[in-house]
DNA sequence: CCTGGCGTTGACGTCGGCGTCAAGGTCTAC
DNA sequence: GTAGACCTTGACGCCGACGTCAACGCCAGG
């Protein structure tokens, strides 16, 4: 199997693929032209691959099930590294949803606000100035380094 | 007030300050000796600034809520754009909890399989293979766009 | 006068995961 | 023999929000 017939298989692009053959995450044999020569197996290693991608795993993250897989485990998470991994993705996920829920909350808050000050001057009232200034939070990183 | 103490005033750096005026983000009055000048007004414009990058806005999405304050209303949120970035951003949080939630969902299950598996194995019994592969998922975005 | 601490512009580097050329080689079908 | 569908390597582009360096100007204190 050359590298396009993998790609369209897996579902991605043979950019990608040789993407990772540079990482050392997928290697590739060569056939005697010089094409890189894919088989069944490397079919399973890509899915793995992909499927942990789309849970938000980074290539690296990846790389303790491709080696399991590669190990000739049944799974890619057969191995103590990946159980590892998942452990430390899951608390970066909770992680990252209370900051996400907490942000909700505060943003809500302010669009509410916002709103109530609006509707407050169309009627025409003044009012006392409510004087609530956004609360200096501390620095929230968003992003899951 | 010179950029560095304005950016120490706000809790960042000249750098960032600098990009924010190369954006036209925030703006800068000119000394004579080519020294960029701000006033209290700066420094109020850069904090709501940060206040909502640490929400996680872009810079752009910032940009409704400094001309607002640009314009002269009391708060930034003042405007309708400013509103309706609010509107957006809460749609985004909230499509993004989700996916997370969910992801964290599969990974959990996930993680919970392979332990059992592997003390299933620990045990010493062979039992029939659990033949259980990922379920190819509908490529998440995960990143928020 | 000189040092040190400010300021200036410009330009390149960072991170991840590829996309997108460019310039060529290989193989098959007609 | 030639078109076209594949493959190769190499190199630059992209996104956002700056960090970091270079090489220089300005100004106050000793």
């Amino acid at each position: 199997m050359r590298i396009g017939e993998l790609a369209r298989r897996a579902g991605t692009t043979t950019r990608a693929l040789r993407y990772y053959e540079q990482l050392g995450l997928l290697p590739a044999r060569r056939a005697g032209n010089g094409y890189r020569a894919y088989g069944e197996e490397d079919l399973r290693l890509l899915r793995q691959i992909r499927t942990l991608q789309d849970f938000g795993f980074g290539l690296e993250e990846t790389r303790p099930f491709v080696e399991c897989l590669q190990a000739g485990h049944p799974h890619g998470d057969s191995c103590p590294a990946s159980l590892e991994v998942y452990r430390r993705k899951l608390a970066e996920l909770d992680e990252c949803i209370d900051r996400l829920q907490e942000v909700r909350t505060q943003v809500a808050g302010q669009f509410a606000r916002a709103e109530r000050e609006r509707d407050e001057l169309a009627v025409g009232t003044v009012g006392e100035p409510p004087q609530c200034e956004w609360a200096a939070q501390p620095a929230v990183e968003w992003e899951e380094k």
